[in-house]
DNA sequence: TTTT
DNA sequence: TTTT
């Protein structure tokens, strides 16, 4: 009972396979991006016209990142609520930079598996084996190789204040 | 009916009045800072715990800009819904960076007073006048001054595709 | 902006196929019932126990009839958001009863398709005919001999202030 | 995690003082009603119309029910999330009735204090006193004699399985 | 009456 | 980078 209210709420699909980091204090961390896709037809031309907006959601739930990590896949649909924050760093020219993020933690966040592209894996199949770390390794290299690509964000990455998703594994 | 969600709830406090700019359109947009405040007990210390996250809030939609310019005030609390989007931009060092707005537009944006913090001029107050060219500069002003402390944004201003809130007026 | 917020938001799956009236008015009105399945562990016993709820859905908007009409079906999950309504109605021994239920009209609905239950009809198959008479019929057929079913619910049915769903076609 | 969701979020105006009950569970229930009034512009006339929703709002969450106790009063607003539960009981003719509520229970539900009519009270305020008992009586005594103003509402009370808010206190 |  |  606070008097205020954060909270953001997507139904969309996940971009690529959720990251899952390990934090030097021990906990984990599950980040993926999610597009929404608004589409209206336009006044002139009539025309159908559409639009995606990339949002970056960040996992700190360790029951949820089980469940990310067992279920959910690059293409699937889910719905997700969290909170809205903005997260400060520096990028490599030392500039100061902002993120605003989708967090999901303790009892303030939710996920809801909607179902893959193709009907396969919809929650019903056998959990994907916990012992995939060629996956696992292979979408953190992509990820970084592929950071400039999500916004040009290259967090400066480092000491414990800076244990943040999408960036480089301090494990 | 489009198989997506965007949607951020937000209750929280006005950072500054409102600030409306006139589009080259003709359209006005509507700005402001809301924060929404969490507080938590440390696990540790047992000590009360808050922190702040600021959102920027835009809206296009001209009966709620109206209320807006009317009814809303620095300080006061509302409820906000709308949509999320991140824009791109460019700053002076020829930077591009991107912000995260909750936009509100067409029947997507909701708008809820829920009162000043004095008790005052909760809604049944006359409006204030449509004159006040003066506050509206000094707002401006004001806001272009603090840019720093709303997350050093600064936008690039300009051309009509610039058409952005938290910037230079363009009229 | 009205200071005051009435919504209800549910994802689940339909318990029949959804049955559209024609009102004397000339208007169209849809309705179905959605289930939501809550689970939990007991913290006695260890088990994992579940409870269904049902609500009834009323749509009075003609773009969403549409889509329910040709690409929504008994089992499919939907997300559904409306107002909450109480309604008054007569049983058949004349007591007054009361029927709550989630009413998507104009801008205050919304309908999302999340899939079929066996992963076709995802929205991307053909619609089905608009001649389905026979379905339609059927459907309202049984709908009347299962209403007691429903919550004993037996509205009283005649004039026009009476035009509610999940009761008798008027047309 | 259960691709489920079942949620009201609700702002408006309490019907009077929340009610707090004992069950025989040692477990408290606070419940009031909730009023939402939509407003609009009548398409023939012309003329303004409003229309005034009422919710019954049930809380099994004793940290709400604290505050509800001490900060929350008849005509206040306040935001409240909960569960849609339809509840079924027999009325005093034997009849079997049914009435939703919106439920507040463990971390599904959300209480937001908005403001009180006069200003007052606004959180800041010092609780009330908890031996209130004469208050307490009395609004449960009105809101009985008040039931039919509520939905005719008469619960059947009696064995553990009927503890429900809106009825008899059975301490 | 649905679904997992 | 997803999906329809």
């Amino acid at each position: 009972m606070a008097g205020y209210m954060n909270r953001a709420t997507l139904i969309g699909n996940l971009g690529q396979d959720p990251e899952i980091r390990n934090m030097q204090s021990g906990e984990r961390v599950a980040s993926f991006t999610l597009a929404t896709t608004e589409s209206w037809k336009d006044k002139r031309s009539g025309d159908r016209q559409e639009r995606t907006e990339w949002h970056r959601v960040v996992v700190w739930n360790e029951g949820l990142i089980g469940v990310l990590e067992d279920y959910v896949h690059k293409g699937d649909k889910v719905m997700v609520e969290g909170m809205l924050k903005t997260r400060k760093w520096v990028d490599q020219a030392g500039n100061e930079r902002y993120t605003t993020e989708i967090v999901l933690s303790g009892f303030n966040g939710q996920l809801i598996m909607l179902g893959s592209p193709n009907g396969a894996a919809r929650g019903e199949g056998e959990p994907a084996s916990r012992t995939r770390t060629g996956t696992q390794t292979q979408t953190q290299t992509r990820t970084q190789a592929a950071a400039p690509s999500d916004g040009g964000y290259t967090p400066s990455g480092g000491d414990l204040d800076d244990e943040i998703p999408f960036g480089p594994c301090v494990d």
